[in-house]
DNA sequence: CTGTTAGCGCTTTCAG
DNA sequence: CTGAAAGCGCTAACAG
C-alpha cells in the first residue's frame, strides 16, 4: 500500500498522514490519533526507499567487515554488532555489512558507499599502522569511526581500548610474582593494538629493571597454532623463559597447549596471560588469566559517535580511551624455582 | 554529481547514460566506452536510492541474527556472513543485518521489513521447533531461506545439516569403542536441530542394542558451565557414563573441564565428542573428536537459493540437506575397564 | 542507436 | 491545522 492509496482511505491529504507519522506537531491531536491507528490497522509502512531518496538520508550504518577469512573466528564483530545494533534501533536505523572479497575490494567497497548515498557513515574496527581506509574516508570527510587509532596525524574519532596501559598492568603482575624471564607473543606489528601492547610489556620491563631481550618476543597469526609453536620454541632455549604474555587469548590457549605438550603445567611451571577474555577462556584447563574489553558497551557508544558526526558535530570530544580489565583466574602464580 | 549533471557533461541524455552504464546492448559500444571511462574519471556512481526506488527492488538481503545475547559467541554466524557476502557480491546486492533488541522484537522487526521494501529477502538461522519468523514469512508469502527446518508443515526453502546421520556415526563410533554407557549433553529440545541429533543418538543406541536410559539424557544451555556442571552431576551416578556426546563443542569443552576437576583424562578414562569443529576444539587438551559443517560455503549456497526465490523460481528444489563430517581427533577412545 | 517523457513513493515548502 | 504541488535521482516505455 502506498501513502496515496492509505490517505485515500482516511480521507486526508497524503501530506497530513505523512506528517502526523513522522510525529510533527502541526498536525491535530485528534487526526494524529486516528493515523496512527489506522496504520496500526492497515498495516501500512511508508517505504523506507522513497523516504530515504527524498530526505537525502539512508537511515543506514554500514559496518565493515575484516577481509582476512580467519579473523571470523573471533567473537569480536559478532559483540560490537549487539551493541550497535542496540544503539541504532534506538534512531531507526539499519546496518549494513560491508564485506569487502576478492573481488570487490575494500577500498573499492568504500567507494560505493561514499559515491551512492547507500550508507550515512561507517564503523571500522582494528585497523592497522596507516590503515588505507581510514585514509580514504578522512580524504573525502566522510562520518566514520574507529574501534582503535591508526599511526596517522590528521584527527578522526575513534574509540580505543588502552593496549599500553592493559599490557603494563599485565606484565607487572608477573614482575610481582618473581618472573624475569617474561615472553611476549605479539601479533604482527601492522596492527596498530600490536605496537601498543608491545609498549606496554616493554614499559614494564623498563620498570622493574628487566632488560628487555628481544629473542623473547615473537610475532605471528593470532590463532593457537602460532601460540602453540612459539611456546615451544622458546622453551627449547637454554635459559627459557618462565611467563608468557600473549596479545590474544587464541594465542594464549595455543601456549596452554603447547606447554601442556612438553609436560609442564600452565600455572604452576608456566605462568601465561591472554588478552580477549573469550568465553572459552575461562574454561580451559587452567581457567586463563586475561584483559577483558567491553566490545558490546563499545559498539553502543561507536555508534552514538557516528550519529554526532553525522548530525554535524565536529570530531573534538569524539575520542575516548577506555581501560581493559584484568581478570585474574589460575594460569599464572609465583615463579618456581627448580 | 547527478545523473543528470553527468549527462549534460558527456552531451548524452541521461537515458543513454543510465543504460550505458547498465550495460544494456541498445547503446553503441563506443558510446559506452566514453560514458563508462567518463564514470571513471569523474567518479560517478548512481545513487542506488533512487534506482531502487524506481526499480521497486533493494537489492539488499536481510540477514536474521539471534536474539539471546549468549548466542553471539561463537563464530557460526559470522562464518556464515563470510559465504553470504562472497554471493552477494556477484549480483552487487548488500547485506542488511536484522537484530532484533528488546525494543525491536523479531516479528516487528520483519514486519517493517516486509512491508517497507528494505530488503528482498531473507536469510534465517537456528530456527526453533515452531518458529514464529518462519510462520511469518510464509503467511506473507515473502522470500527467504533458512538454514535449518521447523516442525512445521508448510514447504519453505532451506539448507539444513543431517543432524541425525552426524550424531548417529559419532554415536556409533563410541559404540564400536566398547562404550554402553554413552550419555547426551543436549540443547534445549525448543531447538529443531536438538531433536535431529537426539533421534541420531538414540537410533544408533538401538541399533547397537543398547536401553536407552533417560537418566544419560541432560540438556541446558549451549554453553560450557552447561557442560561442566552436567559432566559433573552425571559422573556422580551409581554407575556413571563411560562416554559424552555433546550437541555441541562449547558443551564438549565444559564436560572435557567437568572430568578434569574430577581428577580423570578424557581420550583415555572418558571418551568425549562435540560438534561445531570451533577453532578452539582442536587445540584443547586433549584435541577434540567433533562433527565438521560447512558453513561459509552453506551461506554462499543459501544466498543462491534466496536470489532463486527472489527471482521466482518455485521452492521445488530448494530444499538441501547437507551432511556434516567426522573429524576424528583424541577426546574419544576404548572404553577403559577398571 | 538515442532522446523525450513520465513516473517510482515519499517529504516538504508554500499557500490557504 | 490541512492540502496542493514540486521535486529527490533514477529507469523504462515509447518514439523517433
Amino acid at each position: 500500500m502506498t501513502l496515496k492509496e492509505f490517505a485515500k482511505i482516511l480521507k486526508l491529504s497524503p501530506t497530513t498522514v505523512s506528517r502526523a507519522l513522522m510525529g510533527y506537531s502541526d498536525v491535530s491531536p485528534k487526526t494524529r490519533q486516528r493515523v496512527l491507528r489506522m496504520a496500526e490497522h492497515y498495516k501500512y509502512t511508508p517505504n523506507t526507499t522513497a523516504a530515504r531518496l527524498k530526505r537525502g538520508k539512508a537511515d543506514v550504518v554500514g559496518l565493515f567487515l575484516p577481509s582476512q577469512p580467519g579473523a571470523f573466528e573471533d567473537p569480536f564483530f559478532l559483540k560490537l554488532i549487539a551493541g550497535i545494533g542496540e544503539q541504532l534501533a534506538e534512531r531507526e536505523n539499519d546496518l549494513l555489512l560491508l564485506a569487502p572479497t576478492e573481488k570487490q575490494k575494500e577500498i573499492a567497497l568504500l567507494e560505493k558507499m561514499v559515491r551512492s548515498n547507500q550508507v550515512d557513515g561507517v564503523i571500522l574496527a582494528r585497523p592497522t599502522v596507516l590503515d588505507a581506509r581510514v585514509e580514504f574516508l578522512i580524504d573525502h570527510n566522510f562520518p566514520f569511526v574507529c574501534h582503535g587509532r591508526t599511526q596517522g596525524t590528521r584527527p578522526y574519532a575513534y574509540l580505543d581500548i588502552d593496549g599500553k596501559s592493559a599490557f603494563h598492568e599485565a606484565c607487572l603482575r608477573l614482575v610481582h610474582f618473581g618472573h624475569r624471564r617474561i615472553a611476549f607473543l605479539n601479533a604482527k606489528p601492522n596492527m596498530r593494538f600490536a605496537l601498543d601492547r608491545f609498549a606496554g610489556y616493554k614499559q614494564a620491563l623498563e620498570e622493574a629493571g628487566i632488560p628487555f631481550d628481544i629473542n623473547l618476543v615473537l610475532e605471528g597469526q593470532m590463532n593457537e597454532s602460532f601460540g602453540r609453536e612459539a611456546s615451544q620454541s622458546l622453551m627449547q632455549q637454554a635459559v627459557p623463559p618462565t611467563a608468557f604474555l600473549c596479545a590474544t587469548d587464541r594465542i594464549a590457549i595455543g601456549a596452554l597447549r603447547g606447554i601442556q605438550l612438553l609436560g609442564l603445567q600452565a600455572g604452576t611451571d608456566i605462568s601465561i596471560i591472554g588478552y580477549d577474555d573469550l568465553p572459552m577462556s575461562s574454561h580451559c584447563t587452567p581457567p586463563l588469566t586475561t584483559l577483558h574489553q567491553l566490545i558490546p558497551e563499545a559498539g553502543k557508544r561507536m555508534t552514538e559517535m557516528l550519529f554526532a558526526l553525522i548530525d554535524g558535530h565536529p570530531i573534538e570530544g569524539l575520542q575516548e580511551i577506555w581501560q581493559a580489565t584484568l581478570i585474574k583466574r589460575e594460569s599464572d602464580g609465583p615463579v618456581t624455582t627448580r
